[in-house]
DNA sequence: TTGAAAGCGCTAACAC
DNA sequence: GTGTTAGCGCTTTCAA
């Protein structure tokens, strides 16, 4: 016996409203506290929502409801099993629930189709607003969204072709300070490896590592920036071959979360963990506990998400001023992979 | 100048219609492709849904369509950000895109008038079925709703005064496997530390833990069994005072994945992971890198959210047969750290 | 303080 | 093929 042999239907508004002898209208001012409401017509209506088990239904009431909203956001991530993503989804939860706002979530995985599926699937069931860490690199598409009243938060990546608030980490000051930081202990020879090319965070990184270069007359060197790891499987599979060599790098700075692991896994594996040095991207949760730990450039994750859902929502209580784009410092913590100095 | 400020309204069907130069009911025929329109009628009102950029509003067609499904489940975990909870909602959401189904989800924090809160802001949204790894003892109120209509199905942890679908692991099994792999090496002094004693997950770990002391005739011993640790944090300020003494244990079994790294901490801030046997729950993601490898007692995260959902989709397919309960297996990896002998 | 009527955007039922 | 009408469950408007 399951709960569908014995199917019943949902009541409804008029339904507890005939049980109370009253209208469907005192029903709805004692379901939303309207007040103005007789004593006993009240205590009334409660027992008939008691007895029938009666649930508002707040989709029906958004149809008609002037000011639209639905109580409901959607956040587009990477992928929501990335701990990266999923404390930036935790985050804006707990932002959203103190309005009583709940979060749809879904994964891009790097796929621009993806992005636009899912932002439609989220538009059609007028979501308030949306926090999006995009995949693509044109969102001209969102703008008629945006201008139709439903406020956009670009996270980690800025918008591409479209005006919107956005918050994004110092990804470009934390790949120069890493970079510098493995230049001081003693290094001019060192790898890059990181995510697609195509992401915006890694080539800001990049970038920071190109300047940490520039600045101490390091000439940069193509053979040893490795571009297009996704996974720390692929980030072992390239760096697995590149040592041995003359000309081996004595430092890697690893830019991402997933290519680290896989860039400590090479290390062991080879034996160098001692030996390399190595400054990761992203929190790793047991950084410490490694031998050597790992030395990383870490983002305030929980503020990055929390700024997001501030500006998310200061939008729906009606602000209309500029964009913001709120930018969150990065921070390097020296556990012992990064201060290796080069063997030669 | 923002969005806000060429905030436009929405257009609708109607307005697609009169534009079209169609009725409103062809309008539908086009949008829900039911065929049977007139190729050149049909390509008038594309031509119409393109110029006012129409967006078909899911919940409105939800309120009259007879099937009554708002293509969207809602889920429930401990905690959104914690990695088996995250990989659990990957799995489900992976299952979910295939129907065209979005997922809601929401953190519990072990809070059961929280749960109450989320499952209720669910239902007033008319979710399809919910998905729910519970943090309360009692789940009787949810079958009203149940009753209405709509599948439930528990993971991770079963019903209690409900019957509904539910996906669980050996977990009983998983506790006695740890245990007994340590008792095989020679250890008879095993302290135990687990989350909060009201977890049912924990109470059946720590039951099988107790069933392999018992079939190997080792005391129990209250004095070196430890719950109510629910962070790594928690789990060290528990662990870092029991050793030492002359009846310290020799191992421990740490029956969750925060708490082993806690475990993991301690024993490498008192220098003992070379000497005190580990072997803990649940995945570890730098686990093989550690020295030693951590031996873990581990569940199919994927195979569990994916029958979560293919579950709940049974159901919503008009399966009403009896409820199912699925066990999904554990598997011990011996990794270095649980076959560490008894040092006296 | 209460209620009747209209209508949100859409689909269902039944014409033509 | 195509259109008309009613109505999903609720809030709004306005009258009493």
């Amino acid at each position: 016996m399951t709960q569908f042999h014995t199917s019943r239907t949902r009541s409804t508004m008029r339904e507890v409203a005939e049980r109370a002898g009253a209208s469907i209208k005192t029903v709805s001012r004692v379901i939303n506290g309207e007040g103005n409401v007789n004593p006993e017509l009240f205590e009334r209506v409660m027992s008939a929502v008691k007895e029938l088990d009666y649930r508002p239904n707040l989709q029906a009431g958004f149809l008609r409801r002037s000011d639209g909203k639905t109580q409901t956001i959607g956040l587009l991530v990477e992928n929501i099993s990335n701990p990266f993503s999923s404390a930036l989804h935790r985050a804006i939860e707990d932002v959203a629930r103190q309005r009583n706002v709940i979060v749809f979530a879904g994964s891009l995985d790097e796929d621009t189709h993806r992005e636009q599926e899912l932002t439609s699937a989220f538009f059609a069931r007028r979501v308030d607003g949306l926090i999006i860490v995009p995949a693509g690199d044109d969102h001209a598409y969102l703008s008629k969204e945006q201008g139709a009243g439903t406020p956009l938060v670009f996270l980690d990546r800025p918008p591409v072709n479209l005006d919107a608030d956005s918050v994004v980490a110092t990804n470009f000051d934390g790949g120069f300070a890493a970079t510098m930081h493995l230049i001081k202990h003693g290094h001019r020879r060192i790898a890059y490896i990181g995510d697609y090319a195509t992401i915006y965070t890694g080539a800001q990184r990049l970038a920071g590592y190109k300047k940490a270069l520039e600045v101490s007359n390091i000439a940069y060197d193509a053979a040893i920036v490795f571009q297009g790891s996704h996974s720390s499987a692929d980030a072992q599979a390239t760096l697995s071959g590149i040592f041995g060599g003359s000309s081996s790098p004595t430092a890697i700075f690893a830019s991402q979360n997933f290519v680290t692991i896989g860039a400590i896994r090479t290390l062991h594996q080879l034996g160098l963990q001692g030996s390399v040095a190595l400054v990761g991207f992203d929190e790793i949760s047991e950084a410490d506990l490694l031998a050597p730990a790992i030395t990383l450039v870490t983002q305030n994750v929980t503020a990055m998400g929390e700024s997001a859902a501030e500006l998310l929502f200061k939008r729906l209580d009606g602000d209309d001023g500029d964009y913001e784009k709120k930018v969150i410092p990065t921070v390097l913590t020296p556990r012992g992979s990064g201060e290796i100095s080069p063997k030669y």
